[in-house]
DNA sequence: ATTATAATCCAAAACGTTTTGGGTGTCAAG
DNA sequence: CTTGACACCCAAAACGTTTTGGATTATAAT
């Protein structure tokens, strides 16, 4: 039913190729016959079937990315803000993006392989990376483009843009420590996750810079989620002797952190002091209003699909490595440390 | 580089129509030439090409959805489990989806001729429907398979799912006026999506049903944000006569209303009643949690891709249009109206 | 009158698959 | 010795492009 390059020849009484050529630009098809075939072609609204182009040029010009519907939620912002600065990018240089998604059980190497494999996309971008990643070594060992959001710790070298972890928790520490604290106690994210390593490493070198010893039994991992964060808080809290701050690796669980130390009759701000991760939308919304490490979710979507693009289209890569600064945000859930009554 | 299936015919020694055939499971292939064919494809590790297998079966297998990254903010945590229902159901057929964002400015039309003449999907979903929804009405004109998340005001018909907001409304309101308020503000959504009409409706309805006349001034319309949420509460609660109640048409603006309200020193649940839409994960967070009406986002998003693969795979839809029910869910920010002082 | 040059054009191959419309050979029944 | 019937196989077309490697004609230069 679509127009093909057939039909239009047929109408304008010259080939296929002529048809083709006149189209693309070619300056060996005469100055008007080209206008004859444009306007026939506009008039018989011709669009060019992607899939065919696809198949003679080899290559798509799309984009995969494969989300995880359940572990880190797709539901969670950060993700979607991460989407959509890739999705704009991607339109920016005509490239459409295939989104899989991965559920909890299924897995997630298949959704790789067929990406790869069956060739449904000319590069893909790996999100979430974790230790030894299992997705970064198959797209390696299958030399196919990537590039990741995150790092981990492969001996092979790859292209990533990373937020620094390390330096957000760094400076979070650093911060509570400036107002007082010493007791600061720290919920991680999985251990599944790279990031989480490399942000407990700022923590623990915020303490180190300040002399404050490490004190194992403050640090616990928690799995993200407002309840577990909550949980978690109330056993800190109700402790012989509780910390003065908590640290979380997301706003959803300091926001369970918050919740814990109210209904256990303690002001956030004054009585205790909490930071969290991420500067979701929530942050600035629940009371008081969270002092977090902002992540530019947005930034890190739309950068990693250029460096994904130049890669693709350039064969080459200036900067392999993109380290993106957080920032930390405060607002008015930290205060100096209660004193000792 | 990658294996064809020439390649396999030729280490076979049979033509590629058999090996296809083979490998198809037709059954005029001998078992022993079939045996030797798979295992060949096997150890050669052989995929078929995705883009070939298109272009000749004449489809994609692929869906689209457009999704405007700006105004209906992407970042928003309805869309994201949306679309992972929408994934999840679509891997689950072997359904690829295309996902295009929208920036801003870019004539969101645009996007859709290109899914739709170059022939990069088999069918849409249409997300936020809109009164007279021009990409509706293209889809319509161009013949081309689509279902809708949400209605539409146009005289023709096509396929939808929707939440039944005017009915979500409608409860929203009664359990308020079941509380004995009477005077309930309505914070709407811009009319520029349909769903804003049906709400109001329900509201509306709600308020008749119970012999309570409409009253102009208690109704606004919201851009869907906490920060104008807060601003409309604002006006509203120091009027001369503030209502004792507000209904918000998602739960962003709701927690706007709760912080306007704790800024003027109300206690929401007791002075002033909320109410929002949605049902995000920020409506269990906040203080106080959120009464607010539950959209079942994942299974909107589930139940779309399976219509529109329904309609592509078998050309008739037995449900062509859908209302899912959505529920009030009740929890602490709402009480009877504070007693007149 | 030949030869080079430029200006236009196009047949055919290629991308990797699926499908059509047969072909060939064997064996059993007539 | 035919004739089907059956089992197995394959050449070629088709999907809609892009690109290669000329072919043709006209014009200009020798």
């Amino acid at each position: 039913m679509p127009v093909t390059l057939k039909d239009i020849a047929q109408k304008v009484g010259f080939s296929i190729t002529t048809v083709s050529r006149a189209l693309a630009g070619y300056d060996d098809v005469a100055e008007s016959t080209r206008q004859l075939i444009l306007q026939t072609a506009a008039e018989m609204g011709y669009h060019p079937n992607a899939t065919a182009r696809r198949l003679r040029q080899r290559r798509t010009d799309t984009i995969g990315i494969i989300v995880p519907t359940s572990s880190t939620r797709f539901g969670d912002p950060f993700f979607g803000e991460f989407l959509a600065g890739v999705g704009d990018k991607a339109v920016e240089h005509e490239f459409d993006i295939l989104v899989s998604t991965r559920p909890p059980e299924a897995g997630e190497l298949r959704a790789y392989e067929r990406m790869v494999l069956e060739q449904r996309v000319d590069g893909m971008i790996v999100i979430s990376t974790r230790p030894q990643d299992e997705r970064i070594a198959y797209l390696l060992e299958q030399n196919f483009p990537f590039v990741a959001f995150g790092r981990s710790d492969l001996e092979a070298d790859f292209p990533y843009l990373d937020v620094d972890g390390e330096r957000g928790m760094f400076q979070a520490t650093e911060y509570l420590i400036g107002l007082g604290h010493r007791r600061i106690a720290y919920i991680s994210a999985p251990f599944t996750f790279m990031y989480s390593y490399q942000r407990v490493e700022g923590y623990r070198n915020a303490l180190a810079a300040h002399g404050i010893p490490f004190d194992e039994s403050l640090m616990l991992a928690g799995d993200l989620s407002e309840r577990n964060g909550y949980a978690l808080a109330r056993s800190l809290l109700t402790r012989e002797a509780p910390p003065t701050a908590i640290i979380a690796c997301n706003d959803w669980m300091a926001s369970g952190v918050i919740a814990a130390a109210r209904d256990l009759g303690l002001t956030v701000g004054r009585d205790l002091s909490v930071v969290g991760f991420d500067d979701v939308p929530l942050a600035q919304i629940i009371h008081p209003r969270l002092t977090t490490v902002h992540q530019p979710a947005y930034e890190a979507g739309w950068r990693v699909c250029d460096m994904l693009v130049k890669l693709l289209r350039e064969e080459a890569l200036t900067e392999r490595h993109v380290l993106l600064q957080p920032e930390l945000v405060v607002r008015e859930s930290c205060g100096p440390p209660p004193s000792r009554g």
